[in-house]
RNA sequence: GGCCCCAUAGUUCAAGGGAUAGAACGAAAGUUUCCUAAACUUUAGAUACAGGUUCGAGUCCUGUUGGGGCCA
């Protein structure tokens, strides 16, 4: 309806404006807009820009727009004219045929001329030498999240993840469990995976950190004493022999990235993602001397004496970059360029968007560039979806000071909070032992989802883990709770032998809260074009929550199945089930499974 | 040194250049013989500072201060 009085209020200002022997070709689009609370009307169309322009007084303008509107089939019920806003209302059988039609099952996405398009979306893309942390987990939770809601409008999404599993980060790991007297393995000691080669890692900074000590004190300069460590050295050659296809380190190499693949693996799982390709860096980084070769003899690239390549951006306002070092060995972005070029020939997409933290803004600046400029990339086609930073109260997650906070703890942690809940309230003691496990499990994960999808994902957020996540108010729990509650009413409706229907023909004209929840399902097809055209599923999530607010709201003062009129019954009955078809569908997008019960 | 991002209630987040800046948590008060109280209702509380553009600025521009990030 938005759309459509726009566009007729733009035909309508046209031929106000030709009356009036003005320019009609450049009239600006009207704004349309939700009144606020408080105000008269259903709609609100901003007129202040065109009064000038037009030589108009506003309720002139407003009352050829409502003829116009009328005349066009609109149906306009009331109008009115407050300073330059034009407030219209619509009759109560328009809104009563709307909520028959979002009866009929999901609404009808019209923007289908992107349908089939492929998007290729890569997340989280972790080093293979620490287990997935908090920040990998808003990075699960957007590019997941994303990924669903643009297979939603119509693209062909494809996951795909890249690990980082080559080079000094790994050496690192590996170096500590060389130097172990334990060398345990997940087998023997049980522990998963990812976390053990997190621990070595762990291991090796702490030993690092004492070597260069003894160093320092024995009068070393602080700066040499990193380079010279005996632990540092050992991390260089094994990179070295790593490069030089050492059978030994390779051997060692498989080992501990194996098991960090299974702890990830099953982290992935648990949070419901899987990819449809996993590329990795020792796969590709090869080709990225190829790439570079190439950019030299197109004159993409040029080469300093030492033999080291270079690009040059300062003609964008960038500076010098290396792309290849004097020595031969790739630096970051070459790998990437490799990779780029890898997707290019595996899906052929003309979207690309990888979703990475802001603090490689540069890098993807200088990346989407270099892609341009070899002609492996449509400029338009590349996104960056870049996200702000996960901070504590204390400020930033440091490994140094111990303050990382695990994924795979914080899920156990949630989980165990909304057991505790349920189980004082005595809530889920009908269900069985593993429907309340995976209900206690569905509750945690959308408390940290919204939580993290909730925050417009270019800002930086501050997570507290002491206080942990809220299940009351804005809140994942909040939502799904909305959700059960629905599906609650539901089930009793249906044991009454009462079952949703159309409503159009009941005769029953809604009241505000009623009409105000019919015109809120109805922005959800904007809603939903705005989050994929924005890479945002905040925007989603704050309309789910505004959604799932208004029915609480609505269902504290507006009796349902105890309500005695039977038309009236009969349309909250569908109303809810209008609404409980919403919900799910928007939670589902976020990445959370709605609960019928908890 | 160069470049980029951010600044809104005590706290965590909203607000396509438009009306009285919205929520939630926390604080204060209330609601349960009634469809799930993880709920609802009410109260108090904010645009860092100084200019500018505009009919209209939290939003755009300039400067200042404060915070964060990137630079083989």
């Amino acid at each position: 309806m938005i759309q459509q009085l726009q566009q007729e209020a733009r035909l309508a200002l046209q031929t106000f404006a030709k009356a009036k022997k003005v320019d009609y070709e450049n009239l600006p689009l009207v704004q349309v807009q939700i009144p606020p609370s408080g105000m008269k009307g259903h709609f609100t169309l901003v007129l202040f820009p065109f009064l000038p322009r037009l030589q108009a007084k506003p309720d002139e303008l407003a009352a050829f727009l409502a003829n116009h509107f009328i005349g066009k089939g609109i149906p306009i019920d009331a109008w009115e004219v407050v300073k330059g806003f034009f407030n219209v209302s619509l009759s109560p059988s328009y809104w009563l045929l709307q909520l028959d039609s979002m009866l009929q099952g999901p609404a009808g996405l019209s923007s289908r001329e992107r349908n089939g398009t492929a998007v290729v979306v890569e997340f989280p893309s972790p080093n293979t030498n620490k287990p997935l942390h908090l920040g990998h987990l808003r990075n699960i939770f957007l590019g997941s999240s994303l990924a669903r809601i643009l297979e939603e409008v119509g693209f062909k999404v494809v996951r795909t993840n890249l690990y980082n599993d080559r080079g000094t980060n790994i050496s690192k790991s590996m170096a500590a469990w060389l130097n172990s007297t334990d060398k345990i393995s997940p087998d023997s000691s049980g522990i998963k995976g990812d976390h053990l080669v997190g621990i070595y890692y762990v291991r090796y900074s702490d030993d690092l950190k004492k070597q260069i000590k003894e160093l320092v004190d024995a009068g070393m300069d602080s700066e040499l004493a990193a380079k010279e460590s005996p632990l540092a050295r050992q991390v260089e050659a094994l990179t070295l022999a790593w490069e030089a296809n050492d059978a030994e380190v390779r051997a060692l190499w498989e080992k501990m990235n194996g098991w960090f693949y299974q702890g990830a693996e099953q982290t992935f799982e648990r949070l419901g993602v899987c990819f449809d390709r996993v590329y990795k860096e020792s796969e590709v980084y090869d080709l990225g001397r190829q790439t570079v070769a190439k950019g030299l003899e197109t004159g993409v690239f040029y080469e300093k004496e030492d033999g080291s390549v270079w690009i040059n951006l300062e003609d964008i306002g960038l500076d010098h970059k290396l792309v290849l070092r004097s020595n031969g060995t790739t630096v970051y972005i070459t790998q990437d360029l490799a990779l780029a070029y890898q997707k290019a020939k595996d899906f052929g997409a003309e979207h690309s968007i990888y979703v990475v933290g802001n603090e490689q803004d540069y890098h993807f600046k200088v990346l989407f560039e270099i892609l341009r400029r070899l002609g492996l990339a449509q400029p338009e086609g590349l996104f960056h979806l870049s996200y702000g930073m996960v901070e504590l109260p204390s400020g930033k997650m440091k490994s140094r000071e111990g303050t990382v906070v695990d994924a795979d703890d914080l899920l156990d942690e949630l989980k165990e909070l909304a057991r505790q809940k349920a189980d004082e309230q005595g809530r889920l003691n009908h269900l069985d032992a593993k429907e309340q496990a995976k209900t206690w499990e569905a509750i945690g994960q959308s408390a940290l989802r919204y939580f993290m999808l909730r925050v417009d994902p270019k800002k930086r957020m501050v997570f507290n883990p002491e206080e942990s996540i809220d299940f009351q108010g804005d809140t994942g729990p909040f939502l799904q709770y909305i959700h059960a509650r629905c599906a609650s009413l539901m089930r009793n409706a249906s044991s009454m032998g009462l079952v949703s229907g159309p409503v159009s023909g009941l005769g029953y004209e809604p009241d505000e809260a009623e009409l105000n929840l019919i015109r809120k399902m109805q922005e959800w097809e904007g809603v939903l074009g705005q989050a994929a055209r924005e890479y945002s599923p905040a925007v989603l999530a704050h309309f789910i929550y505004e959604l799932a607010s208004a029915y609480s709201g609505f269902y504290h003062g507006h009796p349902v199945l105890a309500e005695t009129r039977p038309e009236i019954r009969q349309f909250r009955l569908s109303l809810t089930a209008a609404v409980k078809g919403c919900l799910a569908r928007g939670i589902g997008l976020l990445g959370i499974e709605p609960l019928d019960r908890m």
